[in-house]
RNA sequence: GCCCUGGUAGUAUAGUCAGGCCCAGUAUGCUCGGCUGUCACCCGAGCGAUCCCGGGUUCGAAUCCCGGCCAGGGCGCCA
């Protein structure tokens, strides 16, 4: 339909004679000489207007109009960008209302919620592309790097029938004669994969009908979750620090144009992590006067004071109280020589093993951006933990049954793709890294 | 769910504490006109606001009080 071609290769070839498509960011017109800032997704290039072509130079263009342009690049050394394009003629293809309803230009950046009720149009301006295109990056990223390790890419269902593992408050929705709940994690799918293709990631969204109301939540999150068979949680910390790693390069290569716009200057963590145990850290945080006791979860502030102490990089929380864990997290074993030896060197009592699980956070410029655990996949032992919890194992038949037919120790974790892309960006609003965001109160657009 | 702050042209803001000088100022936008190849062009004129909604106090409310809705931030909740 349309033989364009795009304003970035445009300006490789100077002086063929060739179609731009694209959008009208501003025009210039002065009395001998009119300019129009074309922009697609490729950048944006000035185009002249001289007054003879009396067509062109009258015709009545807005911002935000969808025009094609047929001319030719030609250097110049008046136009700043050192190119510009000589216009010979302008089809306007669809007209803008006008004035637009958000700042665009951000001259004067409009409100968040103003801009989220316009997303369609907050999309052009340069900020909010700036992040998506980051985040692609850091999708794109991920997804790369698991195919190319043996990981196969599964879909979980969204709509479940009941609650899988409790805390959270689920959506229900009614389907058909019964009720049915929005997943609120993956996790038993992807534990179903991971038995039988042995490595399996996914990105899928979740929901959570918590009332919160902060900058760092949402109702709809999409994650990023990866789960793999013959591994434990040491295994898969180093899939995550290397998959990170590997996100934040290619992010700082492929976006470094959009990490400057929003002035980041993106560090990549050295490999490996830092790991730290959750009881080393509670000991930190009373050094400094902190009141909270082994087994508290940390505040908001405990979180922000831990990363001080640690410093910005990315880190390891490992070794949580079974208490603040799933049932599914996978307990020391005291007898098994291997776990024996690590609970005798990590903290010079076999007996912690009773207390802690196989379970981690992974910190990232202070924000929680993962967690993950190596999974229970003994029936029996899960049907423990389950009462441990003070829950009912006939309640979860469905869960345990699934690992009585030949399940391999296996393990996994999942990263927030809004929370990380906020951490790169540097966005303290967490509705501003998500395309659509569902919030306490927001379900439009 | 609690606490703090806010809601004024399309957008972003001033004015609110100390009610009347505000039928609401500024910037940008939009419309029109002018104009040295401009580049956030510039210059001039104009357009555009039931001052969030409802109630109350008062001679008089954008401004004070009450209720509601919404937004931003802090906290809680978030296996």
């Amino acid at each position: 339909m349309f033989d364009r071609t795009y304003i970035e290769d445009a300006k490789a070839s100077v002086g063929q004679t060739i179609t731009l498509a694209g959008w009208v960011s501003r025009t210039r017109d002065l009395k001998k000489i009119r300019f129009i800032v074309l922009r697609d997704k490729t950048g944006d290039i000035q185009v002249v207007v001289k007054p003879d072509n009396e067509q062109l130079f009258n015709l009545d263009l807005g911002r935000e109009d969808v025009i094609t342009v047929t001319g030719r690049a030609v250097e110049s050394n008046v136009a700043k960008a050192g190119v510009e394009f000589q216009a010979d003629s302008i089809e306007v293809i669809n007209k803008s209302a006008q004035p637009l309803p958000v700042d665009i230009m951000e001259n004067k950046k409009s409100d968040l919620d103003t801009r989220l009720n316009y997303r369609f149009l907050d999309f052009r301006a340069p900020t909010t592309n700036a992040i998506f295109r980051i985040q692609n990056a850091l999708l794109t990223a991920f997804r790369n790097y698991l195919s190319g390790n043996g990981y196969m890419e599964f879909q979980p269902p969204c709509i479940i029938g009941s609650a899988s593992e409790g805390g959270a408050d689920l959506f229900s929705i009614p389907y058909f004669e019964k009720m049915a709940f929005l997943a609120q994690s993956p996790q038993l799918y992807k534990q179903m994969c991971a038995i039988s293709f042995e490595k399996v990631f996914t990105i899928t969204p979740i929901w959570r009908a918590e009332k919160f109301n902060t900058p760092t939540h949402l109702n709809e999150v999409r994650q990023m979750d990866i789960e793999q068979v013959f591994s434990d949680d040491e295994t898969v910390m180093g899939v995550l620090e290397n998959t990170l790693v590997h996100m934040l390069k290619e992010a700082k290569e492929k976006t470094a144009e959009q990490l400057k716009l929003l002035g980041r200057e993106l560090d990549i963590p050295e490999l490996p992590f830092r790991r730290i145990t959750y009881t080393e850290s509670i000991q930190m945080l009373q050094d400094e006067g902190e009141s909270i006791l082994w087994g508290d979860d940390f505040t908001k502030t405990q979180e922000k004071l831990l990363t001080e102490l640690v410093g910005k990089e990315a880190f390891f929380l490992k070794d949580w109280p079974g208490a603040q864990k799933a049932f599914y997290a996978m307990p020391y074993n005291k007898e098994n020589e291997v776990d024996a030896k690590y609970l005798e060197e990590t903290y010079g009592d076999v007996e912690m093993g009773d207390k802690v699980v196989r379970a981690f956070d992974c910190l990232y410029s202070g924000i929680e951006i993962s967690s993950g655990t190596m999974r229970i996949h003994m029936p029996e032992l899960l049907r423990e933990r389950i009462r441990y919890k003070g829950l009912n194992p006939d309640n979860f038949e469905y869960y345990t049954g699934a690992f009585a037919y030949g399940a391999p120790p296996h393990a996994g974790w999942s990263i927030g793709l809004e929370r990380i892309t906020m951490t790169v960006t540097g966005m303290s609003n967490i509705r501003e890294c998500c395309m659509f965001p569902r919030d306490r109160d927001r379900l439009v657009p």
